[in-house]
Formats: C-alpha cells, sequence, structure tokens
RNA sequence: GUCCCGGUAGCUCAGUUGGAUAGAGCAGCCGCCUUCUAAGCGGCAGGUCGGGCGUUCGAAUCGCCCCCGGGACGCCA
C-alpha cells in the first residue's frame, strides 16, 4: 500500500554500465526523429518509452524493443512500418550488431544483439568500487525510516518476528546501498495494560519476598502469561450462568474467578497509573521486564545478522508525553471529531474511523494509533524522513491505512516542499506449517527464534560435515551457522512479501535450486578457484588488470547478468521486494554455474582467456557478495 | 455483510509498463566427475494460468461478474 507513487531512487540520464539504459537512450533519439512529417505520431513518438528489455529467448538476440506497436494506432501505420522507421533513425553505434529490418520480427519486435566489445566495455564500467550504484547527489538523497522488529515486552522472540526483521533490514540495507540516509526504528511495544499487567505482577511477587532480578526472559513470559489469565474474568460466562440457573457450584466458581479477576485487573490499572506518572519503584521494575526482552531481542538479531541496535529502539512508551496534546491538536483543529463518546479522525475512502482516544466509559485511554501518529509525526518533523517503510504484518493492513490518512489529514506528514512523506505500507503475509495453518510447535505455542536457528544450525552442520569432512571443526561450526541462518533468510526473502509460505527445513536446506545455500556455493566455488590459482602461483593481482574477453555463449550470458545487478538492487529499494534481488542472484549464480563448468578458468587454452576468465570470477564474487551482504547473508570462503 | 490479499506444472514458487512458443526449483526419467567443491551442469517429460464475459493487433497481467482459500473489520496491541 502506498499512498503515493514513489519515486525511483535515483535514475541518472546515462546510465552507461546498464545496456537497457544505454540502448533506450539511443533509441529515443531515434523516436523523436522517425516521426518528423507526421505532427500527430511524432508528438506520442517524442515522450514514448522505448520498451528495452532483454529478449526472453536467446533467438532473438539480447534485448529487444517493443517501441512500435503502441505507435501504430497513433500514427496510422502498420507497427511493422513504424519499427522500419524507427531503425532507419537509429544509431548504435558500437554498443550492437547492426540493425537492419530483418531484426524486425513478429508484429514488430525490434531485436538487439551486443557486440562482445560492448559487453567488455560496459563490464569495465561496471567494475568499479561502487559497482554502478554511486552515492547519490545531495538533492536526491532523502531520509527514509524503516520501521522493523517491533517486539514486544516479557515476550520471546519467535517466529512472528522473523518477518519483520529479516524484510526489514533487507530493505533496509537496500535503500541504504542505493544512496539514501536510512533511520531504523524499532517500534517497541513496552506500554499500555498487557504490561502493567506483568510489571504488577512482578511487583507483587517481590512483595512478597522473590528476587524479581534472576527472572530470564523466558520466565518473565511465564509470568506475562499468567498476569493476563489472571485478569480475564469470564463475564460473559457469569452473566449466562445466572441466566440459566447453573448449578450453585460452578456459579460460585465463577463468582469467586470473576471477582479475582476484576481484583487482578483494577491492581494492574492501578500500576499503569503509577507507571504512566513515573513511580519510580514501578519505573524500577518495569525497566527490569524492558532490559531483559530487549538483551535477548537484540541478541537474536544479531544472530540473524540483521542491524538492529539499542540505538534504533524506539518504545511506545517513548511517545507517551505526546498523546494527550496531540489529541488536543485533533480536536482544536477539527481533524478529529467526538463519536459515541470516542475521539477519532474520519478518512476519506475508508469506513471504519481511526479512533485516538477511548471514550469516557472505556476508560478515556489512548490506543496504538495515538502511538502511530505521534511516531510519524516524530519521524517526517523530528527525524527529517520524507519516506517510512513500515515492514509490518499484512493483517495490519487496515490499520495503517487508517494511521496514514488520518495523519496526512492532520498535516503530520508534511514536508518542507509542500508535499507530504511517502507513507508505505511492506505488508507480508503469514509464515505456516506444513499442515498449512500457521506455524507452531505440536502443542500450539509460537516456536522461538532461537530453537528455530539452532535446529538450522544443527542440520546444516549434518550437510557441511558429510559434504565437506576436511573442515576444522571450529570453522565448521561457523559455516553451519551462516548457512542455517542463510538458509531461512533466503527462503524468507526469495518470494513476493504479501504472500504466505510454507516454512520447510527440508526444502530451504536441501542445498539445491533456488536457496540460500546454493547462492553461498556459488562464491565459495569462486574464492576456492582463486585458492587454487595462488597454489599454482598464478598472479591475480589487479597491477595488470586483464580486459574482459567475452567469446564463449556462457561467458556472455554471465555478463549479461553481471551488468543486470544495479538495476536489480534499485527494484528492491523502489519497490521493496527483496525476492527480486533474491530471484537475480539465483539468476546470477545459475549463470556462472553454467560459465566455471563449460568455460576452464585455470586451465583456460591461453593466458589471456585465463586471465579475462579470472577477472569475470572475481567480478562475479563482488557482485554476488555486495548482493548477499544486502539481503543480510554473509559470503563463505568454505564451505 | 463490507473491505483487503491470494489462486500459475504432482509439490514449492517466479513471471517487470499488457508483448513472441507462460519460466525455475523439487519430485520422475536420461546423460555428464583421472580436470578449479557433482551442494554442480546439460537434456526429456509435465500447463483449461480458479471459471466466464469484455477491452486490445496482442491478456497470467487491465475491467466487470462468479467460485475457492486466507485475513481484517470503533474504543486490544
Amino acid at each position: 500500500m502506498t499512498d503515493q507513487p514513489s519515486s525511483p531512487s535515483s535514475v541518472r540520464a546515462e546510465d552507461d554500465f546498464d545496456p537497457v539504459s544505454a540502448l533506450s537512450s539511443r533509441f529515443r533519439v531515434a523516436l523523436s526523429r522517425a516521426f518528423s512529417d507526421l505532427p500527430d505520431a511524432h508528438a506520442a513518438a517524442q515522450g514514448a518509452d522505448p520498451l528495452i528489455s532483454p529478449s526472453r529467448n536467446r533467438q532473438f538476440g539480447d534485448f529487444q524493443s517493443n517501441a512500435a506497436m503502441p505507435l501504430a494506432k497513433v500514427a496510422g501505420m502498420p507497427p511493422r512500418e513504424v519499427a522500419k522507421r524507427i531503425i532507419r533513425h537509429l544509431d548504435l553505434g558500437d554498443l550492437a550488431e547492426p540493425i537492419t529490418e530483418a531484426s524486425i520480427a513478429g508484429p514488430g519486435f525490434i531485436n538487439i544483439t551486443l557486440r562482445a566489445s560492448a559487453l567488455s566495455r560496459l563490464l569495465g564500467v561496471l567494475d568499479a568500487p561502487d559497482l554502478g550504484l554511486p552515492p547519490l547527489p545531495a538533492d536526491q538523497r532523502r531520509t527514509v525510516v524503516v520501521d522493523l522488529c517491533g517486539v514486544n515486552l516479557a515476550k520471546q522472540m519467535h517466529v512472528g518476528h522473523l518477518r519483520s526483521i529479516i524484510i526489514g533490514d533487507c530493505v533496509a540495507r537496500a535503500i541504504e546501498r542505493v544512496g539514501h540516509r536510512v533511520v531504523r526504528q524499532n517500534h517497541v511495544g513496552d506500554w499500555g495494560l498487557p504490561i502493567a499487567m506483568v510489571t504488577d505482577k512482578l511487583m507483587r511477587m517481590r512483595a512478597g519476598g522473590e528476587d524479581i532480578d534472576r527472572l530470564d526472559l523466558d520466565a518473565i513470559e511465564k509470568i506475562y502469561k499468567a498476569a493476563q489469565a489472571d485478569c480475564a474474568a469470564d463475564e460473559r460466562g457469569l452473566a449466562a450462568a445466572r441466566r440459566w440457573w447453573s448449578h450453585p457450584k460452578a456459579m460460585a466458581e465463577l463468582e469467586t474467578q470473576v471477582s479475582g479477576a476484576r481484583e487482578a485487573l483494577a491492581s494492574a490499572k492501578a500500576t499503569l497509573v503509577k507507571l504512566q506518572s513515573g513511580d519510580e519503584a514501578t519505573r524500577r521494575v518495569w525497566q527490569r521486564i524492558a532490559d531483559t526482552t530487549m538483551r535477548e531481542c537484540l541478541s537474536v538479531c544479531a544472530r540473524l545478522g540483521a542491524d538492529v541496535r539499542a540505538e534504533h529502539s524506539a518504545g511506545e512508551s517513548s511517545y507517551a508525553d505526546e498523546l494527550e496534546t496531540l489529541v488536543k491538536d485533533l480536536l482544536d483543529r477539527g481533524v478529529a471529531e467526538i463519536d459515541d463518546g470516542a475521539v477519532v479522525v474520519r478518512v476519506v475512502g475508508i469506513e471504519e474511523p481511526c479512533i485516538v482516544r477511548k471514550s469516557e466509559a472505556g476508560g478515556g485511554g489512548f490506543l496504538y494509533a495515538t502511538t502511530d501518529m505521534a511516531a510519524i509525526r516524530r519521524r517526517v518533523r523530528g527525524l527529517g524522513a520524507s519516506r517510512v517503510v513500515y515492514c509490518v504484518d499484512a493483517r495490519q493492513g487496515l490499520h495503517f491505512k487508517q494511521v496514514f490518512g488520518a495523519a496526512i489529514r492532520a498535516g503530520y506528514a508534511d514536508l518542507p516542499s509542500g508535499e507530504h512523506a511517502s507513507l508505505e505500507h511492506a505488508a507480508f503475509g503469514t509464515i505456516l506449517g506444513q499442515d498449512g495453518r500457521p506455524f507452531k510447535t505440536r502443542s500450539g505455542e509460537n516456536v522461538k527464534l532461537t530453537s528455530l536457528l539452532n535446529e538450522a544450525a544443527a542440520r546444516a552442520g549434518e550437510a557441511v560435515a558429510a559434504k565437506n569432512p576436511d573442515l576444522a571443526p571450529g570453522e565448521a561450526a561457523v559455516i553451519a551457522e551462516t548457512v542455517g541462518v542463510a538458509a531461512i533468510k533466503y527462503a524468507d526473502l526469495s518470494s513476493d512479501r504479501i504472500k504466505d509460505y510454507v516454512f520447510s527445513f527440508d526444502r530451504m536446506l536441501s542445498f539445491e535450486g533456488n536457496t540460500g545455500p546454493y547462492l553461498l556455493y556459488a562464491v565459495v566455488r569462486i574464492r576456492s578457484i582463486f585458492r587454487k590459482a595462488a597454489e599454482r602461483g598464478i598472479d591475480d593481482s589487479a597491477s595488470d588488470r586483464a580486459s574482459f574477453g567475452i567469446a564463449a555463449p556462457e561467458e556472455k550470458d554471465l555478463a549479461l547478468a553481471l551488468l543486470r545487478y544495479p538495476a536489480s538492487v534499485r527494484a528492491v529499494a523502489d519497490h521493496l521486494e527483496p525476492h527480486r534481488l533474491c530471484q537475480y542472484l539465483y539468476d546470477l549464480a545459475s549463470a556462472f554455474s553454467a560459465f566455471v563448468t563449460n568455460c576452464p578458468v585455470l586451465q583456460a587454452p591461453d593466458d589471456a582467456t585465463r586471465r579475462s576468465r579470472l577477472e569475470l570470477c572475481r567480478l562475479t564474487d563482488r557482485v554476488m557478495s555486495d548482493g548477499l551482504t544486502l539481503l543480510g547473508i554473509r559470503p563463505l570462503d568454505r564451505m
């Protein structure tokens, strides 16, 4: 969901390493000249997109332009005639083989075959330190807030957090990589009645003489669940029991339970008030919960290779002091109105209004929509964001629609330019178990991330030991951990994020096909070649950097794949779709595997070929490693 | 009931702005290791793109209607 179209992160006038943009600019020139005698067609062709895309089938060349067909109608001539006019004015220079009428195929496709010399030159341009993704000029550089992780206090890290961390981290890295300033925000659920319930229970435990400082997160989570159960009054059950004249004993039990729950709830509410008013003793216990939770959260993020650190935390509690004035501001300016006693903001196009304050009858408290509006205001005004990306479960879709609409209506997303910040929900689907139901343990509990990671590492360890028994135990352990984490992350990132996906250790760790381990293996093979080269005394130093010689079909395919890298990264940054980079890296790894099985590197027929192929290996390693890093996966030397 | 998201090969998934004969991987079958890790490469087979109607030179892609699955729907977060 995007409330305004996200602009391309950066499209330079001449991306000269990218064949698509090089060909596009040549075609634009031809299009602007092809219809100078026909005013209508001329006008249409001026702004027309050359529609350059990689050919799907090799028999049609390397690239094709589909520009002729859409212009045929307005030009009033058959599309093949349009194509003929275009190629008559087309000058591809030494970029491609000559374009003739034989290049026009089907209804009017113009097929283009790049020259080997051009590929070689383009690779040379790509082979710069920034790999085709240079720093942005200041006027194009934006500040982007990425909302990710979003843990709750007093709860273990479980699969429900996995996608937000993995996708959020990847999206943040990609946006950063194309040159923007990224501010990560971990919107920690650390406020409100549920947290007050645990705090309350812990305080009573301490008053009873228990040493609560010894409790780990596991213990705290159990207390959290117990506290919730304590407060869950079965009011309806009691009412129904009274109405139906239930057995006195059952009635009595229900009454006891309900009155106990009312007591616990009242106590928790009192603790909430103390917490909100800054009572020191209460605050200390709350802080203890927060510290324990965050220590665990950050260590799991670190293990996942996700850049989520303490300084990224912006808990709901940090907005608490702003909510009162925020709601007043909304009411004062007529943005909000009273409805059934509650304060709501209506958003055009959405039936349900956004509730920012409960009615008096409901307690008059604030809701998570209130906090989210305060967060938007701080992110745009305080942090200077012109784009805010929420990596949050798809089920929050309506909530974000409401909050985004309300924040925009309130002017909280306004930028100095007069436009408003782009607020985007990078929604993702649910992780399912083999049964197609949300992924849970056999007993119905959430699967803890630590146990998930442990199992992945253990299974990866078995596979690594079987495939490569020569590794030293210490290195093998590191490799197992990296491979296991990579398998989980890649499985999460490689399909369209909006869809649910079925979690399967067997598939993600099968190490065949489109998996994390396959990509790691491609890099390992490259590095193995360089190790062998060093053993054989082959000088691969860059002092006399060889040029890229493109002759074999596998070399050409590899070259074409390499040149697509910058566009793939931009696709992730612009559209928040990590699976496009995954697909790209899989294509590149496949192209490399085909290359390496058919084109001997160290035993190449001649010295120039060997040096050229080594350069292809080196560049492939750089692109693969850069791309894997953007996915949050650490490349390996061996596995 | 209203709204959102899915439905593509036996299974898991890609499919860019509407472009050529809808692509991968797994599973199945057939080849390829005295040579840089076979965790690999090549090939065969496998499809009413949920269904229908429409728009278009051209539809998996756009529009409308239906079917199936999941989800969300005012004072929880």
